[in-house]
DNA sequence: GCCAATTGCTTGAGGGTTAAAGAAATTGTC
DNA sequence: GACAATTTCTTTAACCCTCAAGCAATTGGC
């Protein structure tokens, strides 16, 4: 550790350490969450997290949407969608209609057995959430929402620059 | 929306929004830069995320971990780690050397190689991360750090009640 | 010493995940 | 209308991951 004359911590020309270590504590909290979710929704309703998440994309609109738009909102590859969604299919989950105008597009739905289903899981699940967070106080949530949107558009930024 | 006589949005007795967003939040953010860390070690040096983390952890002590270690601290399961150690071996970056006193045990190390690589990638790693959390301020960090912590806490015990 | 419980690791089944390549349909331009 | 570029989706190979069961070695009572 370098130090000052009033004993005070120095960075070093080149230290990137406290956002090195930032990130491992983003990660390790999250993975920990992600993996008592994971056990829980496993345990109670036998059912995977990617499947949960992507019955609660569908469960904010009606209509339906399509492959391209749930692997754009979950953030993962338009080859692991059409997977998930052909094995939420086979177990009547889901429902798929290929669209009328433009044959390469087809919209995905829950079915009324999915929608119950998700409907029952969310339920549970918001609680089971409310709880891993029930230390935090409102200002203390704000303020993470705060700071992690701040985070997130500076992901962003940093991603744009290095993809062009 | 509820709003009372005074135009005020008003908490139903089971709301848990706020936390739901948050974690909702908290996801996206990780899965952003996780996925531009993962683009970014790919296409640089070939490696996979969870290689690196692997070495990682190796890289922090001199004389080896067992694998029991290294899937506590890398919070993946068992036989998760059984399968990457083996690639890593495979490759040459990992050295396996089983314990004297307990020949259940194995200690893993990096190899020479190992380590080199490692170290290289490593401080490429620890600008990205600079980069990618550098619209934050020092003091954002440090409250950041601060709430994470607290989070992580809070899922702990709630994950400890959980299981027992 | 004996044996049950525990610990460290591996295996196997079932999924989830990506990147890359490719098939099918549509669109824009001429 | 022709046809190149684009978009939507699927396929493939390779890998990552969990859970549960099982094997091998050690430990702790007795």
């Amino acid at each position: 550790m370098i130090l000052d004359s009033e004993t005070k911590a120095v960075e070093l020309p080149d230290d990137h350490g406290t956002e090195l270590r930032l990130w491992l504590r983003l990660l390790t909290c999250t993975t920990l969450i992600e993996g008592e979710v994971r056990g829980r929704l496993r345990e109670r309703f036998g059912v995977t997290l990617p499947r949960f998440d992507l019955m609660a994309q569908l469960d904010k609109v009606s209509d339906g949407m399509t492959l391209s738009d749930l692997s754009k909102r979950m953030m993962v590859s338009n080859g692991n969608v059409t997977g998930l969604v052909e094995r939420l299919v086979e177990s009547g989950h889901l429902d798929r209609r290929t669209s009328e105008t433009d044959r390469r597009v087809q919209f995905i739905r829950l079915t009324k057995l999915g929608r119950a289903e998700f409907r029952k899981m969310a339920a549970e699940h918001e609680k089971w959430i409310a709880d891993i967070f029930g230390d935090l106080s409102p200002k203390d949530i704000r303020e993470l929402m705060r700071l992690l949107a701040k985070a997130k558009g500076s992901a962003q930024r940093s991603a744009k620059a290095r993809t062009g």
